[in-house]
DNA sequence: ACGGTCGGTTCCATTTTCGAACCCTTATGT
DNA sequence: ACATAAGGGTTCGAAAATGGAACCGACCGT
């Protein structure tokens, strides 16, 4: 599989890593969501070689993900923003960071902590269905082939068992 | 900053990246999570070079992600599982597979829906809180150091409005 | 005119990744 | 006895990605 097919594969995984499954990528939006949004910031805060920083700054806003927003003209400067499109990956983000915290955290605990303002607790993430509000795992869904399913496309082999897409 | 170095940030997303923040590793545990185990099934259905699938299987199971398990002696086979720890990357492969079927599929929909046996419903995952249950976003947290934060460590500057970790 | 800032681009050396071929162990068929 | 196959890799050279450092261009302040 080359990476230039990724985005075509009849799978939302692979469709979403296609724009976020990079080394660093995923590196410059945890700065997007801390505000971060200059050039020379990101180079400074991740330490990233110039030339791949501006390369994934290009494709996250080819992608949508981010846009240049200019902040000042002559001489015309520009800072990437989060789009609508960017801001949902933060339950992705968010997730990723829950599981690291739990399990990649040293014996002295995580780094940071984060509170719920509206219940006052350190809380994480739990998957909840979006219809009945319950949380889910795996075992509590099916998989059916969708509108964007690919003529003759199965359901992968043990859906009973798992619910992750192909 | 060095990749080999990432597993030591004070930082869950990075720490968390380094261990899956590769462009195949995701795609393997993808593949895991569909109940594929043997080297061979990984190799087919991704299309992957063997020294790489080699060297992403050892990873993750130097990681405690995988674990390899003897299903026969004489000739010694082996195939790799999911340890708890895996199974908790579920909800990160959700989020990152929800987005790609709100963003990144065309005109046609998503190639493959889950449906929640409880409900009933065609459902994607809400992130919620852990301890009151309320669905959660980033502007509803406020973010402070934990046990794990390095000495003088100080949490992200605008904490009012982002609670992404650092 | 000189130096500094921001946001890049260019060049080259080093790492990773790819694709194909090869290897080892244990079966199985004839 | 010998060839062949399956599973799970390792080895090799070529291609792509990355890291580091230098350079560029528009503009500013002094």
């Amino acid at each position: 599989m080359r990476w230039e097919e990724l985005d075509r594969e009849p799978c939302s995984l692979a469709r979403t890593l296609s724009v976020v499954g990079d080394r660093w990528t995923l590196l410059v939006l945890r700065e997007c969501f801390l505000r971060i949004r200059r050039f020379e910031e990101f180079e400074q805060r991740l330490g990233i070689a110039r030339h791949v920083l501006a390369d994934r700054l290009k494709k996250l806003t080819e992608a949508g993900v981010l846009e240049k927003i200019p902040y000042q003209e002559r001489p015309r400067r520009e800072e990437y923003r989060l789009t609508e499109k960017g801001l949902a990956l933060y339950p992705a983000l968010l997730a990723l960071l829950d599981w690291g915290d739990k399990y990649m955290s040293g014996k002295e605990g995580p780094p940071l902590l984060r509170r719920h303002k509206t219940c006052g607790h350190i809380v994480h993430a739990v998957p909840s269905c979006s219809e009945c509000g319950e949380p889910l795992d795996a075992r509590a869904m099916t998989v059916e082939a969708g509108p964007g399913a690919p003529a003759g496309f199965v359901a992968p082999q043990r859906p009973s068992k798992s619910a992750v897409d192909k």
